[in-house]
RNA sequence: GCCCCCAUCGUCUAGUGGCCUAGGACGCCGCCCUUUCAAGGCGGUAACGCCGGUUCGAAUCCGGUUGGGGGUACCA
């Protein structure tokens, strides 16, 4: 056993939108390709023409595969490759297909087949097999699909899947103008690269035949097949760009870690068979067996995704969750002032946020009132909190108390301060300090207050309180 | 229509004939902890689509059925 590469395939779009479930594609095939001394995992991009020497539209794609950890200094990684690179190769092919008699020019159009058949159930019918065209304008090339059959596809999932020679119908290879299609560039590209395993969506399945014929074709062993259960919406369709959020990099920006996208998509299809499901990379890599992947689809939750997301934020060292929070306090995509920043005050309370963020996005909700020049108000916690009878009067209670230069600005003692005054208003501190909340925070729900008001200071904390109240009054 | 794939809690799954009165995880619900919200702890809810076989015994094997999904282009 010399060489076992591996390849999976990814088309771009012009967005360079990379899909999860192409991510969990090639996890899959790096874990496979990582296993073996000699593994490859190729990455190759195939496209219409138009995605021809046009690598910038998969910047996206490899950017995020490193992402993911999938880095192109490692030697399993091979590529990106692009379709073009085999071009020749590929209308040599379609030529040497031709003179060999497995394949022949057709001439006819969509309309005139439609006509033609008898029986709508069938596709093509045919018509030009022994007609002996030669090449010329409006001529597609078609392969020959050969009599008898059926052709056994031995995939590592699903088993043995048979088709029926009948079903298949002798299709086009090469375009009028010559140029090739996907089916037999990938059939090329596959050989040239010396692939012999590949793993790739479900959705590939009912293609796998012609692939198969075609490899045997020219001459070669068709590689061995995986075909990987589909990903799926909440209506268990195929998740689509169009309707679905399917994006690595919106997942990306909204702050889920590559860790645990990693770890939640590695689970999509396939299990570790432990009792536990969070679990490294490292130790998922060598358990991963394609033969234990699942054959029914299976549904992208979110949900479970930022579950996953929270226990590895809480799991971050303090220092590196502040890291990480870093790109969503940008000045340039924060909603504070740039000078309204304040460093050390962040990495004073971001403890506070760690267990309470599942995805880092949500970092900014949790500080902004320690960097805005005013607290954004939230109209219903507002309302909760600025009840009659109870908002004004703790508010001005509190507006007093902390006005006491002998009281310690600090959390405990501010603590012991409000529930003091709570209880001379007859309130239990969960409800004395709502009000307090609302108007220095704008929300009723938050990081613990007090720690929150030391850092903010005696002097803004009660200038809040105070427009807090006027705003009560207006 | 035709071809192909699939079928265990709401979801992701464990389970390859007896260890299953079906296990775990997410979600959901309740309780505890608690300055709000999280986190944490404890407990709970909930599934083998249906019908036939095979077998002493079936979630596991076979057939059918129903229901999902994918593919059916001179797209990739």
């Amino acid at each position: 056993m010399t060489e076992h590469p591996i390849r999976t395939r990814f088309a771009p779009s012009p967005t360079g939108m990379f899909h999860v479930g192409s991510a969990r594609s090639a996890l899959f095939n790096w874990a496979l390709a990582r296993q073996q001394d000699e593994g490859r995992f190729v990455l190759r991009i195939e496209d219409t023409d138009a995605a021809r020497n046009k690598p910038e539209w998969t910047e996206g794609i490899v950017q995020a595969l490193a992402w993911l950890g999938i880095g192109d200094s490692d030697p399993h990684f091979e590529g990106p490759y692009f379709q073009s690179s085999y071009a020749g190769k590929h209308r040599e092919t379609a030529e040497r297909l031709y003179k060999e008699g497995r394949a022949y020019y057709c001439d006819c159009t969509r309309e005139q087949v439609q006509e033609r058949r008898d029986n709508p159930n069938l596709g093509y019918d045919g018509f030009c097999r022994d007609r002996g065209l030669e090449p010329g304008p409006g001529r597609a090339l078609r392969f020959r699909v050969p009599e008898g059959g059926p052709t056994v596809v031995e995939d590592a999932i699903r088993g043995r899947v048979e088709f029926d020679h009948t079903s298949i119908e002798d299709f086009v290879i090469a375009r009028a103008d010559g140029s090739p299609l996907f089916a037999l560039a990938n059939v090329v590209d596959d050989v040239e690269m010396g692939i012999t395993q590949v793993v790739r969506g479900e959705e590939h399945l009912s293609n796998t035949p012609k692939q198969q014929l075609l490899w045997q074709a020219l001459g070669h062993t068709p590689p061995g097949w995986a075909h990987l259960p589909v990903i799926v919406n909440e209506k268990r369709q195929k998740l689509s760009k169009r309707r679905d959020k399917v994006a690595l990099e919106a997942y990306q920006q909204e702050g889920f870690l590559p860790e645990a996208m990693v770890n939640y998509l590695m689970l999509l299809g396939w299990s570790p068979g432990e009792d536990r499901e969070i679990m490294p990379w490292s130790q998922m890599e060598p358990l991963f067996a394609v033969s234990d992947v699942n054959s029914s689809s299976a549904f992208f939750d979110e949900k479970k995704l930022r579950a996953f997301n929270g226990e590895y934020i809480r799991a971050l060292a303090t220092e590196e969750f502040i890291d990480r929070c870093r790109p969503w306090l940008d000045p340039e995509v924060a909603p504070w002032p740039e000078e309204g920043y304040d460093e050390d005050a962040f990495r004073a309370i971001a403890p506070l946020a760690q267990s309470r963020v599942a995805v880092l996005s949500e970092i900014v909700a949790n500080v902004d009132f320690l960097f805005l020049d005013e607290p954004v108000f939230d109209e219903q916690s507002w309302t909760k909190a600025m009840k009659p009878g109870v908002g004004a009067e703790m508010l001005s209670a509190a507006l007093e108390r902390f006005a006491d230069p002998g009281l310690a600005w600090e959390a405990e003692a501010l603590k012991t301060a409000l529930e003091e005054v709570g209880q001379s208003h007859g309130l239990k501190l969960g409800k004395a300090q709502a009000p307090v909340r609302v108007a220095v925070t704008g929300r009723s729900v938050g990081l613990p207050l007090f720690e929150s008001l030391e850092l903010l200071g005696r002097g803004r904390t009660r200038q809040r309180i105070d427009a807090a109240l006027a705003r009560l009054n207006a």
